[in-house]
DNA sequence: TTTGTTTGCGTCAGTTTAACGCGAAGTAAC
DNA sequence: GTTACTTCGCGTTAAACTGACGCAAACAAA
């Protein structure tokens, strides 16, 4: 019998798929491929576990050395076993999202980058490997998990109204909320809490600015999208 | 630069909770190893994913040669990374939840099992690996996606009525559910169609069968469970 | 025929949702 | 200052849904 070890293995790998939310727009990081395979083609960034590393790990020494980022929210979506997934031979890809403001870091394309930049996420160019596959799939869940996990924030400043949550949710969601009914159900359900104070300086009506509640559980509020007309 | 394979790997497995429901009770099954480590101990059924192999070739092949099934629901539920998961060294387990009828099949251990045996999954023996970590979580996808996926008929028989239906909820989602609400859901849904055939030989008043509305898609109904008293 | 249980259907009060009205707060134009 | 226009915060109402439960038909057993 052989030793544990000598068996061949897979190689297995991490894809991120970075969310950052700007200017009323949703976008998504991706990295311009210096080597091949894929080389000069758009791709999600990614990087190779390395024994020792968790998944984890592997994510943020991802976002550190390519894209200049720490301490982000981050969840894992799926795992993506397609053999001919990767041209160099058999490569598992662990899919994780993150969600970021983007006000907060300056992206840094790293050495093994032509370069890094956000995309609108209805505007994506064609990607490499099997990465639209997995870009889908975040973006699925993120649709989903907002609905019902105070997860909005993660993308907003620390201070923000209700109308802008409000625009992130259409956004996001690509459909009409009722902005009275989304404001109701968001105060009803705690998602934020009033700071008292107000957002200065633009044209019209100054809105209250709020912060999320940190003790909101998962669950507690639930979004409905309306049926098609 | 080293050659694309020569780098290290974690290994990488699959491992199944497969849930089957039979009298009443949600069972799981569990596999009594022959080999160490944890010989002798209970764990999931599990298997090494071979280099040519989809996650779900390696499912099929669990569940073909050491319980003797085929052609089941299957899930990718997560993957689970802890570095010291297995005692052996470096393994990535990618879990799978499965629905199996268990009328339907034969349960068979494989030469390297000392057994396989169905256990209540309130009543789980310890469990060895991090198995009783990735159980809880499929548990948990489970109870979460019945209440708006039709996956229930994945436990029934082919035919089953409404009663069927209602304590299979019931049982996993370890809560009493009204009985009228439940039906006048199920069936608003359209979740299941009229046979016109009945169930014959009860003691009391034989109910309709129906069989599963195979048109039926996701978020067509949503159960709401009861708020604690 | 009577008794006891299950099944299928219905009722109703309380809650939630969807749609939308309206006046206060603010800026800009006059 | 006054007027015009937009956003913001709060309220109202009809319709839909939920949760709790009543009740009679269907069946087997006594």
């Amino acid at each position: 019998m052989k030793a544990f070890h000598e068996y061949q293995n897979p190689s297995l790998a991490v894809d991120l798929v970075v969310f950052g939310y700007h200017d009323n727009t949703l976008s998504v990081l991706l990295l311009n491929r210096k080597e091949e395979p894929f080389k000069d083609c758009w791709t999600l960034p990614g990087g190779f576990v390395q024994m020792q590393e968790t998944f984890l790990d592997t994510c943020s020494r991802i976002l550190q050395t390519k894209l200049g980022m720490k301490e982000v929210f981050l969840e894992q979506l799926y795992s993506f076993d397609a053999p001919d997934r990767d041209p160099r031979g058999r490569v598992i890809a662990v899919g994780y999202y993150a969600l970021i403001n983007p006000a907060k870091f300056q992206v840094v394309a790293g050495s093994m980058a032509n370069d890094v930049k956000w995309f609108n996420v209805r505007k994506l160019p064609t990607l490499g490997f099997d990465h639209k596959h997995i870009f889908r799939q975040a973006l699925q869940r993120l649709k989903s998990k907002i609905l019902y996990d105070p997860v909005g924030f993660e993308l907003l400043d620390e201070l923000f109204t209700i109308t802008e949550l409000h625009e992130l949710y259409e956004c996001v969601l690509q459909t009409t909320l009722d902005r009275r009914n989304f404001r109701r159900k968001i105060l009803d359900a705690a998602y934020v809490i009033n700071t008292g104070m107000k957002r200065e300086g633009l044209k019209n009506r100054h809105p209250e600015l709020y912060k999320f509640n940190k003790q909101l559980k998962k669950n507690s509020f639930q979004i409905h999208i309306p049926t098609e007309p």
